[in-house]
DNA sequence: GCCTAAGTGTCAGCTAGCTGACATTTTAAA
DNA sequence: TTTAAAATGTCAGCTAGCTGACACTTAGGC
């Protein structure tokens, strides 16, 4: 997926940060955050949308019985509380920096309506990444629907190695340096903790993958 | 969910035929369709979105195995082929026509983008169009990640509800005809159609629902 | 009006994956 | 450096829900 932006040689961030835009340059400022800042709560007002410009955010949310449930991990470039620009007015989930060193450039939703009214090509971006949210929501759950948990991990892995992912010049294997957590994988992919270790690890036996807690990588014939 | 629409006074369909745009009304035609018409099929090109005027429309697919797989069933007044604004270019579903007079009125999605672009009203609706469809699937999601079937079930009832639910002058319960069988309701919620129909009939039994082949009603404390 | 296909109801196995319980390793805060 | 908390690994039950099999009912095409 994210191939394609770099087809098109563009850049989400370099398109969209108002820094870009005279007219709206003045005034904007990034924003900074250390570790486990939060950058907004859930029901909090959904007034902008942010693009990371340097560290990790991590979107969540916490289920009734008050155990934390991740969405996602999100790096350098990636861009997050677009829900905002698409009338929904309260988040329904939080954003935090998980690194020290979190830099974000905020964008109000009406400074981003006024940037795609004037701008065909910024609007066109947007809706282009919106359209591959919601097709990767939909592959998610026909996942869910349809795929058992060993499949569903599979492509799990392969959304990652997409995103994280480059080759090893040694061998050819996929190397993925990733911030997630057995859990957080587990819950992303709708599993419980054990089975999902109890799979990997049965896949590493069957020199389909190879991880420690820093990397993964996906041997050369998969993925 | 439908409840804001109307609360707004707005209805998608008055506000997005074209019909009511004098200089894209030149050429513009409804569409009709016999029972079992395609409207598009999987992998057709995206160029349009369409405009239910009259009739229903069976949204879905097929898995490898050549099964069906329902993803909606929507009537008068709803909107599908949304994708196309959103840059996504190949359909992956396909569009059928379940009734003999289906009226469905096409809109190009460069006349979209332009009337979006021209009318910030459209932009608006559109958009939160959007949203809401992301919220639902997210919600779909969640409770596929983490709910039983029964408790999926329930909360498909409620949707449904908004969606076709009328409430019964005599005794309060929520009457709903539905389009949907039991398996197609079964795949939608991610069960069997074997589980699907005891829990069903668990539910009947336990007076919390009442059905039959045509209707569908939640006892009044319920929903 | 008949007949076939689709939809519905029910049951007896079976199994993928969950739960709880515990040991070990790693991380990061004090 | 110490230490508590988080992450990982493993296992023995257990169960929600799946599968296949079959009977019955209804709808709609001819």
């Amino acid at each position: 997926m994210r191939a394609l932006w770099y087809f098109e040689e563009v850049n989400l961030f370099k398109i969209l940060c108002p820094h870009k835009y005279s007219e709206y340059k003045a005034g904007h400022e990034f924003n900074s955050y250390k570790k486990s800042d939060y950058i907004y709560f859930e029901d909090d007002a959904a007034t902008k949308l942010y693009l990371i410009d340097e560290g990790k955010v991590k979107i969540g949310y916490y289920t009734e019985e008050g155990e934390e449930v991740i969405k996602a991990i999100l790096t350098k470039g990636e861009l997050f509380g677009e829900k905002a620009i698409l009338g929904i007015e309260k988040r329904n989930e939080f954003a935090q920096s998980i690194d020290n060193q979190t830099l974000i450039c905020p964008v109000a939703k009406d400074t981003m309506h006024d940037l795609m009214r004037d701008n065909a090509s910024v609007s066109f971006k947007i809706y282009k990444f919106i359209g591959l949210r919601m097709k990767k929501l939909e592959r998610r759950l026909q996942l869910l629907l349809f795929k058992d948990t060993k499949t569903r991990l599979l492509e799990f892995f392969k959304d990652l190695c997409e995103d994280y992912g480059y080759e090893c010049p040694d061998n050819g294997d996929h190397v993925i340096k990733h911030p997630y957590s057995q859990k957080d994988i587990a819950t992303l992919i709708g599993t419980s903790r054990q089975t999902l270790n109890s799979i990997m690890n049965e896949l590493k036996q069957d020199n389909v993958i190879e991880f420690n807690r820093k990397e993964l990588r996906l041997r050369k014939n998969i993925a």
